[in-house]
DNA sequence: CATGGGATTGACT
DNA sequence: GTCAATCCCATGC
């Protein structure tokens, strides 16, 4: 459907993370086509909401549709979307983009050595230095506001999305909650073998 | 109020 | 392969 990027919104965690790779995300002149993410949700400990609702997961808590930024390690911004329903703490880790506006802005932010196009956006930390996606934008309306959630591009198919389990975490690794667009030479790492196509 | 741990990245051995 | 950077915030005293 052509507004896939709202249908998903309304999905679970889970299914919202795999129907969101091949949307878009927008901020300024630079956009990119998802090609990976990882769900989050409340009732398992890797995501920030498992402690309940304090001064840092109050976002995740909100009805669908806004962003969760947070630093990572003290130096990376990630840029989450917020899905189900107010009340419940649920939200799409927006982890690889593939480069499709405002490349040579895109590059320059990353700086000299890190702007191969598979190097600007392919990782959580990457893709928010390369949109210039800030902390300030933590809570901001990802329909009206300065970062945009919009439907595929209209000109290309849609992605073949695989399966894996989730990186960079060490509570509930085994849950296979992240989604790559096959064949993608934007992704953060290469999946390994014996991934799973998803069912659509 | 002090402490410790990251949903990462890039530089270096 | 190893490792430091660096800051927010949850937790515990």
């Amino acid at each position: 459907m052509s507004d896939r990027h709202l249908h998903a919104l309304g999905l679970t965690v889970v299914d919202a993370a795999r129907e969101l790779v091949g949307c878009t995300i927008t901020h300024g002149e630079t956009s990119g086509v998802i090609v990976e993410t990882e769900a989050y949700h409340e009732v398992e400990p890797a995501c920030h909401a498992f402690v309940g609702l304090t001064a840092r997961t109050e976002p995740l808590f909100h009805a669908p549709g806004i962003a969760y930024v947070y630093r990572s390690y003290g130096v990376h911004a990630l840029l989450n979307a917020v899905v189900e329903p107010e009340g419940t703490g649920a939200v799409v880790l927006i982890r690889a983009l593939e480069p499709l506006t405002g490349t040579e802005l895109m590059a320059a932010r990353r700086g000299r050595g890190r702007d191969r196009p598979t190097d600007l956006c392919s990782g959580p930390g990457k893709l928010t230095q390369a949109l210039g996606i800030e902390l300030s934008l933590n809570e901001t309306s990802l329909l009206d506001g300065p970062i945009r959630l919009g439907p595929p591009p209209p000109d290309r198919p849609l992605p073949v999305v695989l399966i894996g389990a989730r990186i960079g975490i060490t509570r509930a690794v085994e849950l296979p909650w992240r989604f790559c667009a096959a064949g993608s030479r934007h992704v953060s790492r290469p999946w390994p073998p014996g991934l799973l196509a998803a069912g659509t």
